[in-house]
DNA sequence: AGCCGATATGTTATAATGTATCAACCCACC
DNA sequence: GGTGGGTTGATACATTATAACATATCGGCT
């Protein structure tokens, strides 16, 4: 079972495989999966939501660790850089990739009422590149964000 | 002339334009258009690129404001209600709006070198309308942010 | 072995951005 | 002449992020 959207998935199969995906690509890479990399990611990914650093932070510390903030910004960039985790920018707030491995620029949905975060398979490059095109813009990275109910948020909006 | 990408323009008038369209508008509805609001706005049209909150207040002291970051953000707060002014998320920094009046959801063209912005013809949420369906997301706005370089920085970049 | 350079971490302090709260004011309206 | 909604003033605080510098770790090189 693999989350798509806002449905139900096997929690404990994704973390393991997200987490064996990111080992293998660092070893590849010659990159370090540092502890403090790994004890981030590992807190993004049993989360499975958008997390600030702070709340990130907390865990660290509640993890034994005695961190300040620069270990959980430093380990978010490099999540961020290899592509594990993305930084939802409406929320200040960090969370793990759904689709580990592929290099993608996701499209996101989330939600108001309860802050999940759903990415959505969207060619956002393939979509601006006409229009930066047009404007002589040389586009590199494209966020997309967007705001709304998740289904169950909707369901109960409804009912009141 | 209108601002349209990067291009030239007129900035006297077009700075008198959104005020004008502006005025109008809080009339017709009923709006207060107060000092505080005005002095925010002029600030923004004058500036004519993103501003952080935080150099608007600087800008509001100058002129002899004795203000304070609440007077800030509900002044951004009424002209982002009313379409007069944008949110960059990316750089949480705030921008008067180009094309006034129109209710719109735009895109935006952020250069990462000199930060200056453009907004983009883009139908945002009719570009996710068919994912956020798919995933039984009610969607309430939509914030595209492309990010790469300007016309100019782009041009200075291949010299170097 | 000893050193070097690159990369990563530890630590302190501080910058930058954004809100909560409550009092005061203004003004249209009853 | 209240009275109530909307706006502002002012203080304090919360949240998010980075600067700066010291220390540690590790692989390669001589």
């Amino acid at each position: 079972m693999s989350e798509r959207g806002f449905e139900q998935h096997d929690h404990a199969a994704c973390i393991a495989d997200a987490m064996g995906t990111a080992e293998r690509h660092c070893a590849e890479a010659g990159l370090q999966f540092t502890p403090a990399r790994r004890e981030v990611f590992s807190i993004l990914l049993g989360a499975h939501r958008a997390m600030g650093a702070y709340d990130i932070l907390d865990r660290l510390k509640e993890g034994g660790r005695n961190a300040q903030p620069p270990v959980v910004y430093r380990a978010l960039d490099f999540l961020l850089a290899q592509g594990f985790a993305h930084r939802i920018e409406r929320l200040n707030a960090y969370i793990a990739c759904s689709h580990p491995g592929a290099q993608h620029a996701p499209a996101f949905l989330i939600c108001r009422k309860c802050e999940a975060v759903a990415e959505a398979p969207a060619e956002t490059a393939g979509l601006m590149g006409g229009v930066a095109d047009q404007a002589g813009f040389r586009l590199e990275t494209v966020v997309i964000e967007a705001e709304g109910l998740c289904p169950a948020c909707d369901r109960e909006e409804k009912r009141a």
